[in-house]
DNA sequence: CCCATTGTTTAGAATAATTCTAATTCCTAC
DNA sequence: GTAGGAATTAGAATTATTCTAAACAATGGG
């Protein structure tokens, strides 16, 4: 556990890190989608922000995750139709969204895998991002 | 190329054989997603119908599609916001999701690759469906 | 230091895809 | 034929997201 002002200093380097103005509401909509890393959506962030910047606006959130997810600080993750979900995690993975919780587990994928893959596209086609999803029933994990 | 007769035969049984009343509206839902395998939206697929059953409404088209997802008979697609796709491609397969043009590719994934991916799951884990969709330059497939 | 420019935030309105509602119509089985 | 359930319809409602326009903040050149 940091205290707030190294946790400050932490998410004002990562944000300058990608070139973005690290202003206070881009630190709090990281800091708290890296604080409990369980793929919120976008009204769960705007209240978990809300609690430490009253005054944030919804349009704001939604500004700061676009900017999160262009720089590449965080990921979008999208099931069927429902609420956009983000996530912190870096690391190429898969998502398996738990049908009977709704919650979303973070699964890795081995490099062998990703390249299997990638593999698989015909000649001439370029995939700029993979995208795997599960769903089902999640174990205890 | 089908005869009309043939075609409305054709749907008709598929529709029964899959326990769902055979109504005129959902055959010719059917039957245009099977026409131009190009993975419509809904809107694309209110249009089409529309021109050859005029009184249909975008609802019904709705709840077609609810039917035939539902009994088996077309899959969604889905891209990160975008509108929900359909497809008749029953095979297992991927999408690849063309940046410039917006064209959806299908993509056969061998069976062995298939169950590599069902393989990283950790134990306890029971995936009821993957998803796996590619996003870039397409090829001239 | 001051202003201009540009980037950011804000509240609220607007949009777009989809779902819901309630009324009507259509089948199917008795 | 008629009762009862399923399907269709038009239009309203919902919901996530984006847009708009105004206010505000930071940065850099003079």
């Amino acid at each position: 556990m940091k205290s707030p002002a190294e946790d400050h200093e932490a998410l004002h380097a990562r944000l300058k890190a990608c070139d973005v103005r690290p202003t206070p509401q881009r630190e709090v909509v990281l800091k708290v989608i890296l604080d409990k890393r369980d793929h919120p959506t976008a009204d769960e962030i705007f209240a978990r922000v809300k609690a430490q910047m009253p005054t944030i606006s919804l349009a704001t959130v939604y500004n700061c995750l676009d900017t999160l997810v262009s720089c590449g600080l965080v990921r979008q993750v999208n099931f069927e139709r429902a609420p956009t979900r983000y996530c912190p995690n870096l690391h190429e993975h898969a998502h398996f969204h738990d049908e009977a919780t709704g919650k979303v587990h973070d699964i890795a994928v081995p490099a062998d895998v990703l390249a299997r893959l990638r593999a698989i596209l015909p000649s001439g086609f370029e995939a700029s991002a993979v995208e795997l999803s599960f769903r089902g029933k999640a174990g205890t994990n």
